[in-house]
DNA sequence: AGGCATGTTACAGG
DNA sequence: ACCTGTAACATGCC
């Protein structure tokens, strides 16, 4: 699933595309994602007009006419496509996979533009969903409500990282994961960034140092950051290079990589799989302590 | 056939 | 009531 960059990247491509236009109509044609999709909501943003794009954490927000919000979560397999005239369809998102190009087995919902644009959103396992909020009632949505700082704002520091250590026992993996700790980080950056930052996922948190707190903060900034500019994580389909696709895949140094040699150059450790909290952990023995 | 997959949340247990 | 970890959701691929 896309975590904060791969939406990043969603957001971007689609604000250019789709800003300003108009939503004539939208047709359903399988609503039963996380949360069933009713006609009767849905055709409440018909005639409105986009506004603006936001993302905040891994939801985009569509700000629309009205004082009406539209947020859309992926889940771990949804992604937009737009279709021109010619019916080609384009990626907006690097989650392109050739096959769904061919066939349009998994398109959930279609909306149609005032420019004849169409927007596809497609999701193999359905997990993702769409709502339709008021723009008054936003700061109050369950979704958002609760979620932690975003990673790459100013407020996750070590001072907010420290205070919020206090009285907690956990493994720094899952402080992580905790999207009420901070918000966007998934599995593979996760993994990623306690690589970078030299710390086994299963550390305690209370053995944290404060050097420890500061590369945690430091890696996870440039991780979300180099993953943005290269377009973001695109796993299983490794095989096809559009050129649109995202190409921070190439750069996992830990993801995926069990078995193989560690990244770093003066180390020949062999990287490890374990499970933590039913999700794929990769650490270098030798380098994570 | 069985295991695994980029996420969130309802729920159980402490 | 708070904190934490796990199971479940739906579908396809290896």
């Amino acid at each position: 699933m896309p975590e904060l960059p791969e939406v990043e990247v969603v957001k971007k491509s689609l604000e250019k595309q789709i800003n300003n236009l108009t939503i004539k109509d939208v047709k359903i044609r399988d609503g039963n994602l996380r949360y069933k999709v009713k006609k009767q909501d849905i055709n409440k943003i018909i005639g409105l007009k986009i506004l603006k794009i936001k993302r905040r954490s891994k939801y985009l927000l569509f700000f629309l006419s009205q004082s009406f919000v539209m947020i859309v979560h992926f889940g771990m397999t949804g992604k937009f496509f737009i279709i021109r005239k010619n019916r080609t369809k384009q990626k907006t998102s690097f989650y392109y996979n050739i096959k769904e190009n061919e066939n349009n087995k998994h398109d959930r919902l279609t909306f149609f533009f005032n420019n004849n644009l169409k927007l596809v959103y497609n999701d193999v396992r359905k997990f993702g969903f769409i709502k339709v909020d008021l723009v008054k009632e936003i700061d109050e949505n369950s979704h958002l409500k609760l979620l932690g700082p975003e990673p790459l704002s100013n407020f996750f520091n070590s001072n907010y990282f420290n205070q919020y250590l206090i009285g907690k026992k956990r493994i720094i993996k899952n402080l992580l994961m905790d999207q009420k700790f901070v918000s966007g980080l998934g599995n593979i950056y996760v993994n990623e960034i306690l690589f970078l930052s030299k710390i086994k996922p299963n550390r305690k948190i209370e053995k944290l140092r404060e050097t420890d707190i500061k590369n945690i903060l430091k890696n996870t900034k440039y991780v979300l950051k180099k993953a943005i500019l290269l377009g973001g994580s695109s796993i299983k389909d490794f095989a096809y290079s559009s050129g649109e696709k995202g190409n921070f895949q190439q750069h996992f140094k830990v993801y995926g990589r069990k078995g193989l040699n560690c990244s770093n150059k003066n180390c020949n450790g062999i990287i490890k799989k374990i499970e933590i909290s039913s999700r794929a952990s990769f650490f270098c023995h030798n380098c994570q302590k």
